[in-house]
DNA sequence: TTGAAAGCGCTAACAC
DNA sequence: GTGTTAGCGCTTTCAA
């Protein structure tokens, strides 16, 4: 290690050291790192020497500071373990890092509780925010939408909140699977429903409901949102007697599907199954399974541009609803010749 | 909107705002927002009362440039998408939050190239850096150690670097399975790789070729790291006339079995597939897989564990080691009885 | 108990 | 083209 490196190991080295060692004022060596205004070219090898001797990194809280802006974004998500947010999360990065745009990730393990205090705290050491699918109260929500800093929710639409919103159709996607179910010869089916407070679910059982009107009955039954869940649902879902079974997402319906085999009942010949999402093992499944696409990556990036939009306060657009695609696999077919597959009576 | 509302929507309130208002000094405000030395309570109330008026929320810039941190750490993903990472970052943000940190996280979209100034750039904004398995060269990751901040190593373990690490027992792994199979009466099996530049991926092969010494010969496959890559390697995999397949992870465990299904090969009686890192889906898939369970979640909380370690400057501690567990499943058996099980002469 | 003032590291007028 | 100086918003001596 030279004296420098040493030095630089002890203490940050700050512009007035390089300054110093230069011979030059502080503005000079700010003007070189930052490369805007014209330096004298002998001043300004100088300078970087300088900078390269000492180790020298401009602070960027101080920079921050006085620029008033952070360049970063906070972002709450509610599981990192759900797949689904890694996802929206590498599309929001993406386009936050093409803008010189950090992200800020705080996960609140589904305890909506926590929410609230997490969502401020990162708002306070950022410039704006992104709520992935949060689960708190729409007066907390309005209270966030209250504080004057860029704020988009994603995955959850509320009205009567000012607030931009990037969703999925969630409604019109979960009435496309019905029906293709419908359409199948499927008459009564079942929903298992995922997390109590998540608003995809509300909306997708909204949707299912509505089908009644076209001839299909749908049986709701608690179940969660992972593999276990849906495995362990086998049991009552066979106790409901129908002949699909529509899972709040893949995980869920693999789950299920897995658990259905265990009990000797034949996917799709005995019973078909269907989720949200088409994660990528959704295609490789035996059989493969029926799901509904979501442009994970577009809502990413489209949170993004209406975090950029508001910084530069442009006017409150609406909510962007981004649609999904019916993905029809080999998990879902005509319902057995008799009522009911589950052999009950 | 009262006027104090819109007042905050317009400019942020700063804490002279708050005294002018309160009719104290900003020192005044600064200790009831921090609590710490004793205010009159009369004062102390009045302040609040302001506070909560004009919504006033002290900038953590400026609280970052007077205290000397952040309350920042970056950490460098290689793929978001690759849900080993979430789960290591799970860990991670439990841990940081715990102690008041928060996390920024960026994500290189395995551009080896671009971790480098990522890297520079996250530890610029932060008081330390997480690097999760890092493909960089030894010579970068040098002069990231060299840098006088905190820095951890997740997943790779490079000798001569003085840099804390966290790493699993990857050859120990690799030669579990590997024992495994050869009990099983295995002698000849393929070991589909991972990405090139992957530490893991060195390691688990160094210890497979270890094995020839037990009697069982392992051939490699260059293959990739995701479902696709195992369905497709299927093929190349036939014609190795092997026995068995260990592949670099679950994704693509899963999908060369989908393969092989595909092309009439069953699995385990003519065929046995391994996997490393026991996704959740992993014990519901058909047959279940056998794979390699990594302590994730250990991995996270370790790591932080060494960042806070540096932070109070404690003396160097020696890499942590983490050990896996192996997890036979359904996916392993004997091998046929005739020497190929591929159909092959 | 309270306040005035210095300063954290940097940038940007504004003079020279 | 270069330097002096005044802040950015906050905390923290140090006096009163």
């Amino acid at each position: 290690l030279s004296n420098a490196e040493r030095a630089a190991a002890v203490a940050d080295i700050t512009i007035r050291d390089v300054a110093r060692k230069a011979e030059v004022s502080v503005t000079t060596v700010s003007r070189v790192m930052n490369g805007n205004t014209r330096v004298n070219a002998e001043l300004a090898r100088r300078v970087r020497r300088v900078v390269e001797e000492l180790g020298y990194r401009p602070s960027a809280t101080a920079r921050s500071l006085v620029a008033g802006r952070t360049g970063l974004i906070g972002v709450l998500v509610p599981d990192l373990a759900n797949p689904f947010y890694p996802s929206v999360l590498k599309g929001l990065s993406f386009a936050a890092e093409e803008s010189g745009y950090s992200l800020v990730v705080a996960s609140t393990g589904e305890q909506y509780q926590h929410e609230m205090p997490v969502a401020l705290r990162l708002l306070a050491q950022t410039d704006g925010l992104v709520l992935l699918s949060p689960r708190m109260s729409t007066e907390a929500l309005q209270e966030i939408a209250a504080i004057p800093r860029p704020v988009v929710c994603v995955n959850r639409f509320q009205a009567g909140i000012a607030m931009r919103c990037v969703t999925v159709d969630e409604y019109d996607a979960a009435l496309s699977l019905a029906g293709h179910l419908r359409g199948l010869g499927h008459k009564r089916i079942a929903y298992l429903r995922g997390p109590a407070r998540s608003w995809s679910d509300g909306e997708r059982w909204r949707a299912l409901r509505a089908a009644a009107a076209f001839g299909l009955e749908v049986l709701p039954l608690d179940c969660g949102a992972d593999l276990e869940n849906g495995f362990k649902a086998v049991d009552r879902l066979i106790d409901l007697d129908v002949t699909a079974a529509v899972a709040f997402n893949d995980y869920v319906a693999l789950g299920v599907m897995s658990g259905l085999q265990a009990a000797g009942v034949r996917v799709p010949q005995d019973f078909s199954v269907a989720g949200f999402d088409d994660i990528p093992f959704a295609a490789y499944s035996v059989p493969p399974l029926t799901s509904v696409r979501r442009p994970v990556g577009d809502l990413g990036r489209e949170a993004w541009r209406k975090i950029e939009a508001e910084m530069l306060s442009e006017p409150l657009l609406d909510t962007a609803v981004l649609s999904s695609t019916i993905v029809p696999r080999g998990s879902t077919a005509e319902p057995p010749r008799r009522s009911s597959s589950t052999g009950r009576p």
